[in-house]
DNA sequence: ACTCGCCCGGACAGCGCTTTCAGGCCGCGA
DNA sequence: TCGCGGCCTGAAAGCGCTGTCCGGGCGAGT
């Protein structure tokens, strides 16, 4: 106690103590004024501000993450390669999101990516520290380890993409069924009749959820299913121009193609091109993301648009909620937390 | 002290004092043991190792962090909204190199952007808490402050791109003085002889460095000056093609280009359309960066490679060595810390 | 065999902050 | 006027780890 009075020592930086020291009170009552606890008198209150000010003093992160147990920080997890990452607008649009949304709050933003076995075991020994209070995870496959080991350690996470019906994290989604239903509809409005889809990998919920939407808004319209007029891609270019040509062998009269991406599409607009049909005239075409892609596109292509920003925002306050919640150990119910963004159909020539 | 015994709280993590009483050792053994210290027994080592493994160990950062006063973390600060940063592969590669580097180590990578007023505030303060041990700085301008607020907090740093020839950080660049000379060489080899320069934004020493290589190159080989044939651009395409406007105006025999950049390239490109010449026919052009917009030019565009990511990794190096050198607060002579890698001429056609 | 030196393990004092606890002071009611 | 209840504040106990300082044990030299 004698051995550290209110001198600063070289360099060293101002501590509490210090602050409190040149206020005229005690510790606690300086840490009550720095955490904004109601119960300080606005003139003490005052006089600690006055203090912080002229001794430029910043709080010690690591002090106050041992003693408070909590690290003020959170991560957004990336499951994927880096160059994924870049080259996916969707990626940077979260981000973009979300660190709009943080930038009201005291908390950092950590990006990790986990692409390799290396990373992710990498991961695995980062969360095992509690280095961060909560994660938010993009992008999951239905068989990724991650959920359940983030469970297991009791760490507060949103998921981006539901990993079924069944999920149980918190997690925020635009309306793949939806969006694909207003993508058929609106080939239906335009006088379509022969509609075929092109799938993403279906071991992602929302690809599914695509394929259902376009089920049903056909359906509904009075086609009969007809499974020839869907053929699985894997969300790449090459997998979009396969399933195009196995579409057009198959449907020779088919006269629309709903894509589950713009990246598929892409691939099966040069099919079209190279079996000779025009666009939008022989076959009209709908992707899905509103990437730049489908804005570069020959011609531009109607596509449905995520909110991905909101989604981000969206994100984050469910985690913000979340760690919040999780602090006093107050259990709450399964209440709804998982949220659903409407989409939007951006009209372009290619319909 | 009789209130902590080896009793590990409910959900609470394994502490240290756990993982001693474990192995039958004291606390401070264990410390030693997790932080590679030689002075310990191979027998003890080993059952400290084992307790750890059993109970599942994993440190506590903060604890560690506000022990030691360091925290294992370094940041990347990149002085540009987001928006650049996913539009440029500069930044990507850059990163990767960084990311490469440091996965052989225990420290973490903070990404921040710096890009508006606010999100410079923000950083200030960040730095000002000390929650990393150094920073990398990228992409960094003449007038920039950021550098000496790093000084005056005393926080290791490196930086890419040196402000001027007497920049006091240690720097790692690439030689923009001898990338200009290649390209210039490479152009007079190519039996060129009016050839133009398109600079980048002067207050950027790299860009500087460029024109003296381009002047040099040309002097040698016997041209003498002609300010006419430089033209001031802004890195932007559009500053690229206006220059590219002026020099045609000044010089209509001119029949080659170095631009500073590939995106000023791409519009000197578009203004040598415009006015009817033929690249490489009329006009040889080379570029800098080899970024992707060099690829698909059409034609294919000559460029001058940076090794980027090499270039992450070496800034990783040194403030890496910085900051270990700092610790024990020896001071250094004022030795080389400087780092200048080589370039490389990658030729296409349209030179 | 005895002593000196060396090496290893344990104890202890913080690092700076949060948070509980209890006491002091004031105001209000009786 | 006296007593009781509240609110505000100061004190103190850690949070989990590092690093220094000692003491003890063991091997080697004479």
């Amino acid at each position: 106690m004698a051995s550290h009075g209110a001198r600063s020592r070289s360099g060293g930086r101002p501590t509490l103590e210090e602050v409190a020291a040149r206020a005229g009170v005690g510790r606690g009552t300086v840490s009550r004024v720095i955490n904004g606890s109601p119960r300080v008198s606005d003139a003490t209150r005052a006089a600690v501000e006055a203090a912080v000010a002229e001794l430029g003093y910043v709080p010690n992160t690591a002090a106050r993450a041992l003693a408070a147990n909590r690290t003020d920080a959170i991560a957004l997890v990336v499951p994927e390669p880096e160059t994924r990452f870049f080259a996916e607008p969707y990626f940077s649009d979260m981000l973009r999101g979300v660190g709009a949304e943080l930038s009201d709050t005291e908390m950092q933003l950590l990006l990790i990516f986990a692409g390799s076995d290396r990373e992710r075991r990498r991961l695995a020994q980062y969360l095992a520290a509690h280095r961060v209070d909560g994660v938010l995870l993009v992008s999951v496959h239905a068989d990724d380890p991650l959920p359940d080991l983030l469970a297991q350690l009791e760490i507060p996470a949103v998921i981006s993409g539901p990993r079924s019906a069944a999920e149980t994290l918190p997690s925020v989604d635009s309306d793949n069924y939806g969006g694909a239903r207003s993508a058929v509809d609106h080939l239906l409005s335009r006088g379509r009749t022969h509609i075929a889809h092109i799938t993403g990998r279906l071991d992602v919920y929302g690809a599914q959820r695509r394929v259902d939407g376009y089920r049903d808004a056909l359906r509904d319209a009075g086609y009969p299913p007809d499974e020839g007029l869907i053929a699985p891609g894997d969300f790449t270019e090459e997998g979009g121009h396969r399933a195009m040509g196995e579409l057009l062998a198959r449907n020779p009269s088919l006269d629309a193609v709903f894509a589950g991406s713009d990246v598929m599409a892409a691939g099966a607009r040069r099919a079209l091109r190279e079996a000779g049909r025009r666009l939008p005239e022989d076959v009209a075409m709908v992707g899905y993301d509103d990437s730049a892609i489908a804005r570069h596109m020959d011609p531009p292509l109607t596509s449905v648009r995520q909110p991905i920003e909101e989604m981000g925002r969206r994100m984050l306050d469910l985690l913000l909620t979340e760690i919040a919640d999780r602090r006093p150990a107050v259990s709450r119910g399964l209440e709804r937390r998982q949220v659903v963004l409407a989409t939007e159909l951006v009209g372009r020539s290619s319909s």
